[in-house]
RNA sequence: GCCCGCGUGGUGGAAUGGUAGACACAGGAGACUUAAAAUCUCCAGGCCUUUGGCCGUGCCGGUUCGAGUCCGGCCGCGGGCACCA
């Protein structure tokens, strides 16, 4: 009997797939859509094992759902601009455009020998002009309804490089090319008014059942509600325009334990003495110096400068608080200024203990209480209610009901109003960039800033651009600014902001129903196959893309875009664990790691015999080196090896660690299979008889990989997979039950290995491809076991076992239980206190 | 710093609050073979006084007849933090 020969195999049903047409997606009011999607690649030039372990999980739940008669839609496209394609260009001097098609081009031919089930003719890049220029449209759809303006925003500047800079080329505060300190610059950019749709977007999270309770409680707290006090501090003697300083807290409740005002650098108060005093400008230089992320921001030395000004407490007009400009507040968030109260937080305790502010307790001591010289004392969770001191006499709980209750006191007595506010800010979509979507709009020097006409979309990012010095090529190409005000004619400039690229992935699930239409959208395709059934990532993208993509549903709705019930476009999200990889590494001489590959090293050694350091389990990664290429995989084992390796050894949502003899394993296995399929095939026993052991295990098997693969549930289905394996190589049944179960196992086997189960399907006489076989439907009968094993306790503690029929009643099974040996030990003749018996499972007897 | 998650044998992991360690990897013993490869069979959490007993799911405490699972606190590791995608 011939080996299995997975090369060959897998060629063989990929051209019959191919020939089938089997996974071209058609409207079909007659079945039940159902659109399974994962987060599209960006083309970096190779694919990694996360990809395969993306793309398996979705072509499993594809082809489960082609076998129980849904028309699927599996589309695959391309995230295809961003900021490698121009580091590409500028160390090789290529072009973005070349290096990302040809990456394309690379990673498809990568990715076809997987077996994917997947709609190709629907193959999109979002760099495609066609693609981009739909993307315009939307945009000026956008600016049309309100939800796009420009406003100043903070970003990196590299003040050599004259650039602005990506968070990630910001290393500890400085440029990456230049080595220059990066400062924080404002800009006039463009933003979506996201921050409008806070409330909404907060309340559907209700809606989304389907969607991990992590994420959905990430972007919760990404989207911040938060209820609290905006009020004012008089302001003593402040210069001209500024006699107060507005406040936001969440805490007002601690009011009284206020001991300073800060403000952010970027303040109006703080840009008006900058102007005047040159002490205050070198420190908000100081402090505008580092990235502009919150956590450059947060981690930096906290520093302060005392302005001399000084403001009224509302409470107590002769009580007076000193001003600080801090490093550490974000005029993005509230008002740009707080309070400090030194007392209930620990920042505002670093910086009092810093300038030698007074901390202030305001919470009304019990017993054993709490001393805040050391540190501020903030109430636990499962502490007593605790009561504050607001202002004399009035006394209040902490907590919600506190804040709630100081609100209420202070909105009586005139000091500020109780205020909804959110964390989420506007999102700003600007990039001076140029391998992104060119923003259409035209800055005319009489009419301002004007929209493009629809009609002469896209604008095409010119080809002739050079990268050969910093900043955006668009800024300095001698043409391509240049071109007629659309409103009157007059010489004008381009825009020569590019678009971030979440802006391309925050809408490709939609144009996916419709590829190539002459809109964003074709309606009538958006309303069959929308929403996305099944959407499968990374938890990397929790917040941000998920976000965005929430926001444009709803936006695309207002202008037309996407029916009524797309405003929501993932049903159900699925996020996946990495795959990790060992790293190996020796030192030079120096003592700096050299790392290898692990195709270089055997048994914890080098070639030459030297012994590596061993890093467990990260992220594969290329500076590592810690990579495994799918294609030299699918060279060694085929794809089906690599699809159920990196389904079978950990649970999906988790981390899966590659591992050399993990994969030679799931290779031995699927061989085995394919061995115990062609035995039973060419064996000539008799078709009887059955086995009755069996064929429960099968319809066992049946039902727990089908739950298994409806709850993501995949490892599980595997192990149930292995465990069906095993019975039936030792099965003694005849060739007609152990047919039907080698059957049943290919049908089983297939979303997760598609090749093999059309190999040994097709062995064993099975009708047409497995592929679109009708899924095997479980017999309820058989999944019943009539006897029962059930584990006797005693106080909890596991002390024998007996052997009862399943439907023996409670009663019966405390008699047994009580005349085991153990438990007539260990009562000594006492009656028992208790005796719990849950049927099917187990009985405790308490003594 | 802030938000979120995870922690079970040598390893990956399984377990609607109900027999902890399914299934697999690595390991050990054996069969087959001149031999190897391949394949097949069996063993396998730790400890002890071994037909039995004790301990055991990061640590400390709680709820419960019963906790890997629920609650509180801690420790460790990982993800995200708005211009990486």
């Amino acid at each position: 009997m011939s080996r299995y020969a997975a090369s060959d195999v897998e060629a063989k049903w990929q051209s019959a797939w191919e020939a089938a047409d089997i996974f071209r997606a058609r409207r079909d009011e007659t079945r039940p859509k159902y659109y399974v999607l994962e987060m599209f690649p960006y083309p970096s030039g190779r694919i990694h094992m996360g990809h395969v372990r993306n793309y398996t999980m979705g072509d499993v739940v594809a082809r489960y759902k082609i076998a129980t008669g849904h028309n699927v839609l599996h589309p695959m496209g391309w995230d295809a601009f961003g900021m490698p394609a121009e580091n590409a260009a500028m160390a090789s001097g290529g072009h973005p455009k070349d290096w990302t098609y040809a990456n394309i081009a690379d990673m498809r031919a990568q990715m076809k020998p997987l077996g994917l089930s997947i709609d190709w003719s629907r193959e999109f890049a979002t760099c495609d002009p066609e693609y981009y220029g739909q993307q315009q449209a939307l945009f000026l759809d956008f600016l049309e309804h309100g939800l796009v303006y420009r406003k100043n925003a903070v970003v990196n500047w590299d003040p050599v490089d004259m650039t602005v800079l990506a968070n990630e080329q910001v290393i500890d505060g400085k440029g990456w090319r230049s080595g220059a300190d990066v400062e924080r610059r404002e800009l006039t950019q463009w933003f979506f008014r996201i921050s409008d749709y806070a409330e909404d977007l907060l309340e559907a999270l209700d809606t989304l059942d389907n969607w991990p309770a992590k994420v959905r409680l990430m972007q919760e707290n990404w989207i911040g509600k938060s209820r609290g006090l905006q009020f004012a501090f008089g302001l003593i003697d402040g210069p001209e325009g500024h006699d107060r300083v507005e406040v936001y807290t969440t805490r007002p409740d601690t009011l009284m334990g206020a001991s300073f005002v800060g403000i952010s650098p970027d303040h109006p108060l703080a840009k008006t003495l900058e102007r005047e005093r040159d002490d205050v400008a070198a420190f908000c230089a100081e402090a505008r110096k580092g990235g502009t992320t919150a956590e450059a921001i947060e981690k930096a030395e906290k520093l302060g400068f005392d302005t001399g000004l000084r403001v009224r407490h509302p409470f107590d007009t002769a009580w007076e608080l000193p001003v600080y400009i801090a490093n550490f507040i974000l005029m993005e968030y509230g008002t740009g200024a707080i309070f400090g109260c030194p007392g209930h937080d620990q920042r505002d305790h670093d910086f009092a203990r810093k300038y030698d502010l007074p901390i202030v307790d305001t919470f009304l001591p019990i017993e054993g209480d709490h001393d805040i010289g050391g540190a501020p004392y903030v109430p636990l969770k499962s502490e007593a209610v605790r009561y504050t001191r607001l202002v004399a006499g009035e006394e209040i709980q902490t907590g919600e009901a506190g804040v709630n209750a100081a609100i209420d006191f202070c909105e009586a007595n005139g000091v500020g109003q109780g205020v909804t506010k959110f964390r989420l800010r506007d999102w700003g979509l600007s990039r001076q960039r140029y391998w992104g979507c060119p923003i259409p709009v035209v800055h005319c020097d009489t009419c301002g800033v004007v929209p493009e006409r629809k009609e002469n979309l896209p604008i095409r990012l010119p080809d002739d651009v050079s990268f050969d010095a910093p900043g955006n090529p668009l800024d300095r190409h001698p043409t391509w600014r240049d071109c007629a005000c659309p409103r009157c004619g007059a010489p004008a400039r381009r825009e020569t902001d590019t678009m971030d690229t979440f802006v391309d992935s925050s809408w490709y699930y939609a144009r996916f129903t419709a590829p190539h239409a002459a809109t964003p959208t074709d309606m009538a395709e958006a309303e069959y196959w929308m929403n996305v059934d099944q959407y499968i990532g990374g938890i990397e993208h929790a917040i941000l893309h998920l976000l965005y993509s929430r926001f444009f549903a709803r936006a695309m709705q207002v202008c037309g875009h996407l029916p009524g019930k797309a405003i929501e476009p993932f049903d159900a999200l699925f996020t996946q664990g990495m795959v990790t990889h060992e790293i190996y590494l020796t030192r030079d001489a120096a003592g700096r790691p050299v790392y290898h590959l692990p195709e270089e090293v055997s048994e914890g050694r080098l070639a030459d015999g030297t012994e590596v350091e061993i890093i467990p389990s990260a992220k594969m990664s290329k500076s590592k080196k810690n990579v495994v290429d799918p294609s030299t995989i699918i060279a060694q084992y085929g794809a089906d090896t690599a699809r159920w390796f990196v389904l079978s050894d950990s649970p999906p949502e988790r981390d899966v660690e590659w591992t050399a003899s993990g994969a030679e394993a799931a290779h031995r296995h699927l061989a085995r299979v394919w061995r115990i399929a062609a035995e039973i095939a060419a064996s000539d026993a008799p078709a009887t008889p059955d086995d009755d052991a069996l064929l429960r295990e099968m319809h066992k098997c049946i039902d727990e990989v089908t739950k298994g693969i409806d709850s993501f549930g995949f490892n599980a289905a595997i192990a149930r997979l292995y465990a069906f394996t095993n019975t039936l190589a030792k099965s003694q049944a005849g060739k007609g039950a152990k047919t039907s179960a080698a059957r049943t196992l290919a049908q089983l086997m297939s979303p997760m290995t598609p090749h093999l189960a059309e190999d040994i399907w097709a062995m064993l006489g099975g009708e047409g491809l497995v592929t679109t076989a009708p899924w095997p439907v479980a017999d309820a009968e058989m999944l019943i076991d009539d006897t029962v094993i059930l584990p006797i306790q005693i106080n909890g503690k596991r002390r024998g076992e007996i052997t009862v029929p399943a439907d023996m009643p409670k009663s019966e099974v405390e008699k047994l239980a009580l005349a085991h040996n153990a438990v007539v030990k260990a009562l000594e003749g006492a009656q028992p206190k208790k005796i719990i018996v849950v049927p099917g499972r187990i009985v405790n007897v308490v003594v």
